[in-house]
DNA sequence: ACTATAAATCTTACTTCTAAGATATTACCA
DNA sequence: TGGTAATATCTTAGAAGTAAGATTTATAGT
């Protein structure tokens, strides 16, 4: 019942505890997130990347080349996502697509040296950007929210991949951990 | 399958100990927050909403009628994301638009009578999905949680809006802060 | 060998969202 | 008052991505 009042009541859901702190939980998680995110996404977009560009470089810079399923998987996009931007990034020639000897139905994508060289230049300060980013919390505390959110991550993996929608993506997220 | 390959060595950047654990935390939290997302997108698109849609309904559940403008703040699209989202809820007939008797250029956004009752419907058992989806850490462990990455993301907010790029973005979401 | 199935990528059509600017209204201030 | 800037939303064009299916190649059972 809620009063027939000019701005009407704002709903009450907090029904219990737990569920009261998970979704405070949520909240917090997806805002430190993002913001960790925005600062991440300033600098890759100081070099003229879009984030998934940059995590195709970033993965094929430190795992070497790899099958475009296999980065498909690790960035997260759809096999059509994939072919667009590792076309974006083969007319900027940082990166090539080679044939697999042993499966001509596949492709690697890998970098080009310039790929490699522009990484070589723009890493160092990115990670330097997402240190400072975390530089809310000490190394130490760091150290122990990597704990529980390996832990909480984990779990949630779990119950996503128990609902039906999700199970492709989940399972596929799971493969590709290195 | 795949070729023992000659793979050209992948790059170390690991170079300090806090640059080394600030990208393994971040790495962790995204991934932690993609997995509760996947978790809160299953439920939410079970009932025929794209999350930026719940994200509408939710807040104007839990806020009452605002203005477009806040709820684009709020929801962190673009004006013209939010015009576009609006539009296809007012369509299903779950938001209306309303003026504002003391500005003619505003509109408020409120649900409808259908929209409340389906968030009545929907919103327990969706806060129910993202307790289970946390349920990897016990609610003390949350709440520990919860003032880590409180202090986190307040930190990279910070250091977000030091960089020119973003300053708008998160000048808009420290407005909105309720 | 033959067939069916699976796998890897690419193509097409479409959805969703952004950026930039248009429009209308309000606020400020000389 | 009138002029300028700010505000709130909407419009338009296009970027960025998805889903579904096409294409090509590989694998396995018979």
């Amino acid at each position: 019942m809620k009063s027939p009042q000019p701005s009407p009541a704002p709903a009450r859901t907090d029904h219990d505890l737990p569920t009261a702190t998970a979704l405070k939980l949520w909240v917090v998680l997806s805002r430190a997130q993002w913001a960790v995110q925005q600062v991440s996404i300033n600098d890759i977009e100081s070099h003229g990347l879009s984030p998934a560009e940059f995590a195709i470089i970033e993965v094929l810079f430190h795992k070497g080349p790899m099958l475009l399923g296999e980065v498909q998987r690790k960035v997260l996009v759809s096999s059509g996502g994939i072919t667009f931007l590792v076309d974006k990034l083969a007319k900027r020639g940082l990166v090539e697509r080679r044939e697999c000897p042993s499966d001509r139905r596949a492709r690697y994508a890998a970098l080009t040296p310039e790929g490699e060289a522009l990484m070589h230049e723009i890493f160092p300060a990115h990670a330097a950007a997402i240190r400072d980013a975390v530089a809310g919390l000490p190394v130490d505390e760091q150290k122990t929210l990597i704990s529980a959110l390996k832990a909480l991550g984990k779990e949630a993996e779990r119950v996503a991949s128990e609902t039906p929608r999700c199970k492709k993506a989940v399972a596929e997220l799971n493969n590709s951990a290195s």
